[in-house]
RNA sequence: GCCCCUGUAGCUCAGAGGAUAGAGCGCUGGCCUCCGGAGCCAGGUGCAAGGGUUCGAGUCCCUUCAGGGGCACCA
């Protein structure tokens, strides 16, 4: 990318600076290139000699010139000056900026892509709830978050898989057939009680109508606990379906469906566990199996194994993660938790250690919660409270793509009001629509133009030389950095707002620029330019999970 | 009590230690003989408070205040 090409040119400037005598020799700092807020100061900026200044003893200014004197700049490079109070800046040579449309429409879908993951195999994990009931808003914003990074990392050059891991057996697991099994009781009119921390949503009752339908009472005949867990069975089939149901309406879909299961039966928990001891990282004390995690620095040891024989959900996490890691050998794995996991974090990297890999192998995004209101109202979401508003019901009031661009439009680690009532109203005037129009608006322009008898393959993107035009090749040619700022800090939420920018410019550029016109050659120029635009707007809209309309 | 996240415009939020802090919504006023007016243009108020580091702090550090979350043989 030209920015790296042009932090390696000031190295190398100041290299032969010092080499020369003309700079005292001195530790160079990071060179950091960026792109200055008011366009006078360039494309490019640095203010490396702002920093350089008190190890080499000389004023920023001086040093700045002095440098100047050494670079060889890339060709795409027009001017490169010195402002006080010691940046070097660099404009783009116009010419190059016209012709960057042409490799856009070489690259076509493939425009924005970059070389960042070298094949590396990651895993992003990610939604992962109890098949015990329905997804709600805070599910949706994991998912949104984890499926839009696997998009992005995956058109950074990495090898993504998408994995749901399915929490299928523990307390919660037990609590659900309980509950279940209650209500199938009282459907057919026997006497049962609830757990009190039971399962009270409607849906369970739902649930235990389709078995009372399906299997008649031939449960009543089991013992309560063969009754329950042969339910349970049946519950998490269908949580499961439903589950997925939704998140494709939200376009999410996973590689793999893991069954924390799975572990026990395919001998990962006790090759973990083994594993564990082998390092001396297990005790036992009063009567349970402890992870000894303040032996590495943590303040406090976790139980693996509860005194009654059953490992909790931490000893089935050390085994799913010495899964990840050691059987499937994954590069880099990305959880996706809600920011109530959070103490969870340093415990997993203690796991890592003792596992003998590496803790920087596992990142884990924390995602805060979500809290739904309908204006001033705040709506419950709670699965085992009985008035829940699910996540298919937001979806369905407001739709996926919207439902998408809200959630991407945070950072995960700000919590975040999902207001309904805002969500709808905004519906018909609101950056989702405004993005979606701009692509929908070229799609008009190139029909309109497919009508004139226009052909623009044999366009010169040359003539492209206004302001509007080269504003908007401007921004076009941000995408790749975009993209890779998002892949290397794991913040999706950029997307979305340059999305918004690039509509904004391009319908600037619409409202000054005359595409179709008389001057045929230009209208086959700007023709070019547009379809570069839809490139790139549909690249972020499709990165997003979104639909690129045609029409509106 | 200890730990994590957050505090930026009336509201919802962006902001790679850099130059004059931005967008959307809302409000006010302009703009279609013409490729989509779901659009364009213009208008203004703000970094919770106080210290520190730095040539330079919304951004890093400390304290205080405020909101959210965590500190289980729950997940």
């Amino acid at each position: 990318m030209l920015k790296q090409e042009l932090a390696r040119c000031l190295q190398q400037a100041v290299l032969e600076a010092q080499q020369r005598g003309a700079l005292a020799t001195a530790a160079l700092p990071d060179v950091i290139i960026e792109h200055p807020q008011n366009a006078e100061h360039g494309d490019f900026a640095s203010g490396f000699p702002l920093k350089l200044a008190r190890s080499v003893r000389m004023s920023p200014m001086a040093i700045a010139e002095k440098v100047l004197e050494y670079i060889v700049p890339p060709p795409q490079i027009d001017k490169l000056w010195v402002a006080p109070p010691g940046f070097i800046n660099f404009t783009l040579r116009e010419d190059w900026l016209s012709m960057e449309v042409e490799s856009m429409l070489a690259a076509g879908e493939s425009y924005g892509d970059i070389e960042l993951g070298k094949g590396r195999r990651v895993q992003l994990e990610f939604v992962s709830v109890n098949p015990t009931g329905p997804l709600h808003v805070g599910h949706g914003r994991g998912a949104v978050l984890g499926s839009t990074l696997a998009n992005v990392l995956t058109v950074s050059g990495y090898a993504v898989e998408k994995e749901f891991y399915i929490n299928d057996m523990g307390n919660q697991i037990d609590n659900f057939g309980r509950s279940l099994y209650a209500r199938y009781r009282q459907c057919l009119d026997k006497e049962a009680t609830m757990p009190p921390d039971g399962y009270y949503g409607n849906y369970v009752v739902d649930l235990a109508k389709e078995m009372v339908q399906e299997h008649g009472d031939r449960f009543l005949l089991l013992p309560e606990s063969e009754a329950a867990s042969q339910l349970v069975e049946v519950g998490i089939t269908r949580m499961l379906q439903r589950i997925k149901q939704d998140l494709e309406v939200l376009n999410v879909v996973f590689d793999i469906w893991f069954s924390e299961r799975s572990l026990y039966q395919g001998g990962q928990y006790d090759k973990a566990m083994e594993l564990l001891q082998s390092g001396a990282y297990v005790a036992k004390k009063e009567n349970a199996t402890w992870f000894a995690s303040s032996s590495l620095g943590e303040d406090k040891d976790n139980v693996l194994v509860r005194s009654d024989g059953s490992p909790t959900y931490f000893a089935s996490d050390v085994a799913y993660h010495y899964n990840k890691f050691l059987e499937r050998k994954f590069d880099w794995v990305i959880d996706i938790w809600g920011a109530d996991h959070q103490g969870h974090v340093p415990r997993m990297k203690a796991v890592l250690k003792a596992l003998g890999c590496d803790p920087e192998q596992l990142q884990v995004i924390l995602c805060q919660l979500v809290t739904l209101r309908r204006g001033e109202e705040i709506v419950k979401v709670s699965k085992r409270s009985g008035d829940i508003i699910t996540l298919r019901e937001v979806i369905d009031e407001v739709g996926s793509d919207a439902c998408r661009f809200l959630f991407l439009s945070r950072s995960a680690d700000s919590q975040m009001d999902f207001d309904l009532e805002l969500a709808k109203r905004q519906s018909a005037d609101n950056p989702v629509y405004y993005v979606q129009y701009a692509h929908a608006r070229i799609a008009s322009i190139l029909r309109f133009a497919e009508q004139q008898g226009m052909d623009c393959s044999q366009g010169d993107v040359a003539l492209l030389t206004t302001e509007p035009e080269l504003t908007l090749i401007r921004r076009l040619i941000l995408l790749p950095e975009v993209i890779e700022q998002v892949a290397v800090n794991l913040e999706p939420h950029h997307l979305p707002y340059y999305a918004q920018d690039l509509a904004t410019v391009f319908h600037s550029f619409y409202k000054q620029c005359r595409v179709v016109s008389k001057d045929e050659a230009l209208t086959k120029a700007r023709l070019k330019l547009v379809k570069a635009t839809q490139i790139a707007l549909a690249k972020v809209l499709r990165l997003m999970g979104m639909t690129a309309p045609e029409k509106m």
